[in-house]
DNA sequence: TTGACAGTTGAGCAATACCTCAACTACCAT
DNA sequence: ATGGTAGTTGAGGTATTGCTCAACTGTCAA
């Protein structure tokens, strides 16, 4: 494998700038590191859980009430918080038969918020 | 459908406490927003593309470099790029043979640097 | 014009995601 | 203990996703 191309219009080596790429992939995440990021927006890239979350933003709310704003079955939503619970998003409190969720991790609701406000103005991008 | 659960304890109107969720759903996300949302995340929640990223945030580079950098065929990268480009998070200059990539969104640039950093620093949330 | 290279695109496949349904556990009241 | 309600879980179906392969466009040099 040859290291340099010769031509700088050629992508001999597999890859154009050598310098540039070999200064990228020196401070370039690692494949698990990239993967968890990966992970953390999965988690946001759902509909379903978008409105989740934006609902646990305002207010603690049973299962039960979060199957009604939705108006998905209680399963559906069950489903969802496992995955939330999973990902430390949220966290459970049993109070009785019932069990109230709410948000656990402020970045996210950070990010989310910022992220809610960027999409609601519209993407003049910044 | 009754309008209220007389019993806090039962859910018979198919919610809790319907003051708050009357308040939840009176100030929540409308679904199309939810889902312009989801899909800005959707676009971050790829290993890959996660790295395509990260690799930008450092430099302009072509699809020869970053098919490079990822170790995968320009094909998928150029795929990749098609969805970031259609999602307006990346912008694409033409230069002879090659096409320059560099990222064009600074929310996403920052949501994703401060993500990066969140994960990195362990899952101390914040 | 011809050939070579960078990049794009569409079809198709394997893996994954989200939902529904049904069976299950946990808690409470009688 | 028994029945009813809140919630969880696993199986399975459908839809989506990300890749590969092959054919294509666009640019440059001889």
């Amino acid at each position: 494998m040859k290291p340099i191309a010769a031509d700088p219009d050629a992508c001999e080596a597999r890859y154009v700038d050598a310098e540039r790429v070999e200064a990228v992939l020196c401070s370039l995440v690692e494949r698990d590191t990239a993967s968890s990021v990966a992970d953390l927006f999965r988690v946001l890239a759902d509909p379903t859980r978008v409105i989740i979350l934006h609902a646990l933003s305002m207010a603690s709310l049973c299962n039960c009430d979060l199957a009604s704003i939705l108006g998905v079955s209680e399963s559906a939503v069950s489903h969802q918080m496992r995955e939330l619970r999973l990902m430390k998003l949220v966290t459970a409190e049993r109070r009785g038969r019932m069990v109230y969720y709410s948000l656990s991790d402020t970045h996210v609701r950070h990010v989310f918020q910022d992220t809610l406000r960027h999409v609601q103005e519209g993407s003049d991008v910044a």
